[in-house]
DNA sequence: TTTGCTTTTGAACGCTTGTTCATTAAATTG
DNA sequence: CAATTTAATGAACAAGCGTTCAAAAGCAAA
């Protein structure tokens, strides 16, 4: 046997992208051989290098689109004011993340697998993302709507707490995504005003 | 050569111990080899099984010390006030983690490299921790001293906050930890209040 | 229907993995 | 000093790792 009917890269591509983080989310990027994600897709080991160079490399280019997505889709609207703008940061935050389970955390817990370069990369993505917290909250306290004694610290500290929704967040759950969205709202708001 | 001059095993068992917990935290349990831990050891990997009876072994000891510890030390004294507690609590929690950065992150990122029954173990233990501070917020709501819709998600939403802090806080830094809890006990205090 | 391109197989490569064990030498005990 | 216990070595094991590549077979175009 070689190729196999109804065989096609447009298909097969995605399918390995798609085992691979699914597999990844599941069992780290460490623990999971190249071809345990070729079991997946259906495939022998070495088809997979049709579609990456290395295992390495199939790590990052997941990594790179979900920040990449996740800085085109964060919301910045500077005619709306600091505290509306926030408001839509934290439920831009918690719907995108609880949208992308895998996504969310491979990106938090497979840093430390990149390579040097790699990681500068996705570290600096990840800056970027705060920054446009940052910048929301400084802009609050200007306009003397947040009472916040260190901007860079209450933003590491919200997107920690807003993160976390992914550790216990189910669809289907006893809550619904708004009242979820809701609740951290009302902690996020009164903690950054007076 | 054999046995080594000087080889004692009060000595070298507190060694694999540290060395397992450090080159955990830094690679990964998956990513480290048991001939990493024996090199920085400065033995052979033969001799780590005079100490552990397997590589899992050594991974589930350092959780479940560092989980019965924070247990064993998490204050709560009943005779406070549920604002003292939860003041306590705050304090005691990022004091815990600043002190012992590789536990922590071992006890966070290495879960799912835990055997179904381990995990089990690990995972209740945290739960308990849980319990602790829901505890606190349940009896601030007794008492109307907090206003919080729904005890379950405070208590994720600060803990994960809290943690969160060991993502950047680094001793000798442009913070004192002193600093650090007092503008997370500012956060905490007016999330949970009206 | 033939030609050339695309896709996959399956074997092979050298290397690393966790773990075991007979052997040896240091430390301790009597 | 002799006997025993303790703690290490270092070689070996089978299994799995990421990756490469010639060969084979399906697909698309002429």
């Amino acid at each position: 046997m070689a190729r196999t009917t109804g065989s096609h890269s447009d298909i097969t591509g995605p399918r390995v992208r798609a085992a691979a983080l699914r597999l990844f989310a599941r069992g780290g990027y460490a623990a999971v051989s190249m071809r345990a994600i070729a079991a997946e897709v259906g495939v022998q080991a070495g088809a997979l290098y049709n579609y990456t160079p290395d295992k390495q490399s199939l790590l990052f280019d997941l990594m790179q689109a979900h920040m990449t997505d996740l800085l085109a889709e964060t919301p910045s609207d500077a005619d709306r004011s600091a505290m509306q703008q926030l408001q839509d940061f934290v439920a831009f935050h918690i719907r995108f993340h609880a949208d992308r389970p895998d996504e969310v955390f491979i990106a938090y817990m497979e840093l430390r697998n990149l390579t040097e370069e790699n990681f500068a990369v996705i570290e600096r993505l990840r800056r970027d993302y705060e920054d446009r917290l940052e910048t929301i909250l400084r802009a609050g306290v200007a306009s003397g709507d947040f009472s916040v004694a260190d901007t860079k610290i209450v933003t590491l500290a919200i997107i920690a707490m807003l993160t976390g929704v992914n550790t216990w967040y189910r669809a289907g759950g006893r809550l619904s995504l708004d009242e979820v969205v809701a609740q951290y709202w009302d902690m996020v708001r009164k903690a950054v005003t007076a």
